[in-house]
DNA sequence: CCTGTTGTTGTACGAATGTATAACAGAACT
DNA sequence: AGTTCTGTTATACATTCGTACAACAACAGG
């Protein structure tokens, strides 16, 4: 039993956990995510988590908050290339969720795990409203970029993220059911349809109150 | 220690064990779905468990069997309650989800707990196709019946339970960030934009292949 | 009433869980 | 070189997990 060891700066070894706890969620699950997996995924012994985290639950919460950042990055790098036209930033941001590193069942699986946490962990639960708020902020922020009123931006939002979010789950829990393009386009038609003037008075209007 | 006990029909005992799991997952999540807990709020001991399946796996895959089509019934029946209009026939099997018993946080803790199970069982992945191809089959059989042209509605399908999805996660997941009205109107103006001919040659054409 | 079948129970077992803790080893300082 | 501090390891503990199994009790048929 050879017990040497190397010395990690404090916060590299912590980071070096959160993200072996990522890695472990993506390839095995909530329901893989043990002490003692993670750690070893970390190559570093079961006692190590509590002396960095209050416990597994606040590792886990952690590694959320952590996953979500990238995420946020990625789309808001996504957004900064599509250059300076506002409509095509913002199809740029949506769309990315259709491509890697977003779309990719792995990170399904792990976010998977936190919802499946949300409803048991008061932090997580927070965190998980925070994390929301922000991508929906933002699809907010391109919206009126675009010259959309500001009465509708907020609902237009929420029909964009909740689009994009079912099409980003599809397309990870079935990925034969269609293609990236598809949801693209998808996605592109419905945003052409809510910067446009919505529909008053029309004969469908009595089905949208059913 | 009383060891009396009631025998039970073998299908009303197989049943009350499903439905109990179903409860279990709903009240407490994939983590706290034990064969102990699931067999007490079964009323029954924890070894009757084995009697009637191959293992606490084998009972969660027929419990999502059975929520799954106890979903599909109550789309189905909103369906048929809305009379013979197409239109609003669809309209009613897509606002359904917005409303109980569909909208309900507890279900989609239950969803979740399936979810997270889909990757780990080949079953359960076997079993979650089969369940969402009958959802979308059933969307693209309304869309056919409004007349829409045969070669779009398989992805008009797509993008409408994409959106009903996102909608529905977000509406059980955060009540408090928009209404099952508002929710209800979105889906009205999107299955309104499908049903109408897609644009062509348009101005943000090139965004939609981006 | 008695007897066979089997649905049902209670308990036991090995494995895995999260956490606690004493012993050890690496690094910095003198 | 010696000393101190603390990051790190290894192990132990109580608990909970899914499952296995022998004993028991309810019901049916004689």
């Amino acid at each position: 039993m050879s017990r040497s060891f190397t010395r990690a700066e404090p916060d590299a070894r912590r980071q070096s956990l959160i993200e072996a706890a990522g890695r472990v969620l993506a390839e095995r699950g909530a329901a893989g995510a043990s002490v003692r997996v993670i750690c070893a995924e970390a190559g570093v012994s079961p006692g190590l988590l509590r002396h960095y985290f209050d416990g597994i639950d606040a590792l886990i919460a952690e590694t959320y908050a952590w996953t979500g950042g990238q995420v946020s990055e990625a789309l808001a790098r996504a957004a900064a290339e599509a250059g300076s036209d506002p409509r095509a930033r913002l199809l740029a941001y949506v769309t990315a969720s259709f491509r890697a590193p977003i779309a990719d069942p792995q990170l399904l699986a792990t976010w998977i795990a936190f919802w499946s946490l949300v409803k048991a962990n008061p932090d997580m639960e927070r965190l998980h409203g925070e994390i929301y708020a922000g991508y929906r902020g933002e699809v907010e922020a391109l919206l009126a970029e675009c010259g959309l009123a500001a009465g509708e931006v907020r609902l237009a939002a929420v029909g964009i993220t909740a689009l994009v979010d079912g099409l980003w789950l599809e397309l990870c829990l079935a990925p034969a059911t269609f293609t990236p393009e598809e949801a693209s386009g998808i996605a592109g038609r419905w945003i052409g349809t809510l910067l446009n003037p919505p529909p008053e008075g029309e004969g469908d209007r009595e089905a949208v109150e059913g």
